[in-house]
DNA sequence: AAAAACATGCAACTTAAGTGCATTATTTCC
DNA sequence: GGAAATAATGCACTTAAGTTGCATGTTTTT
């Protein structure tokens, strides 16, 4: 408790009693979440309140969001180890088509691309797309 | 003229006059296109049209949809030599910040990634965001 | 030329994202 | 500790893109 109280003081985050349960939330789940995920989870509060409160996390370096192709922004909180350093993580996410989860495949980086001459990489994307494991094994 | 006619046939798509303007629209522009820019093309014709024709585009592999993380979908033809062939055309995509375009590096294709065991890729979207050699140009 | 199939245009709906503003809670500073 | 300042929350509303239903118009088939 006290320890997600620290952690979003460290991120300079005010640990309000929805952005702890907030959290809480995004750490249970493994897999990449919507807003609409969020809201379900929460009976008590409010649709902009959860969508400022992601957002602010999503500033302060606590999430990211995904873009898995679906038109829906995903997000999951970003793994300690990527926290620390400050260098982008550009780790790739496996959407699965069948069960529509998105996951997180954090030690699985995109390798490096050379581009036309001219032009400059900031950041990627990289979003592969089928049957997940579980969806596999059913 | 009689050429696109052509192209549009193989395709099984019915070469009415709408789908022959947008045909040579994207013909014309090098980058992919939103819905928007479409219509900002075609005084004639309504949204909706724009719509399903593009959409007829797509379903029989005139054109590709893509997702270059703005929020919007992009459309741009597939390459003739990606027509031929039904693999499907895994190029990258490159999307400028600067001046928000977005084009199709055909010949760039994206390296081949190995997966936890189970999960099993159909599809795979890769997406740079930076800035293009226009725009560093300048 | 009539029937069938398809394309187009208009209106309306859906969903997600985002903003303005008043109210409530939390810090800061004296 | 209490007042002022700052930030968070909740509600209503707006925007934008995507999408569907249906009536009308056009093309194809026979």
């Amino acid at each position: 408790m006290d320890k997600i109280e620290r952690l979003l003081r460290q991120h300079h985050i005010r640990p309000t009693a929805i952005r702890l349960l907030m959290y809480k939330f995004l750490h249970e789940k493994n897999v990449a979440v919507t807003l609409n995920d969020i809201e379900s989870g929460f009976d008590k509060s409010e649709r902009t309140t959860l969508y400022r409160t992601i957002k602010t996390f999503e500033k302060n370096g606590l999430v990211h969001q995904i873009d898995d192709g679906t038109g829906v922004a995903k997000y999951a909180l970003d793994e300690p180890e990527n926290q620390k350093g400050n260098s982008q993580d550009l780790h790739l996410h496996f959407h699965c088509t069948s069960c529509n989860e998105t996951v997180c495949l954090t030690d699985h980086k995109i390798p490096h691309i050379s581009l036309p001459k001219g032009f400059v990489t900031q950041d990627m994307n990289l979003v592969l797309k089928g049957t997940c494991d579980k969806c596999n094994r059913k």
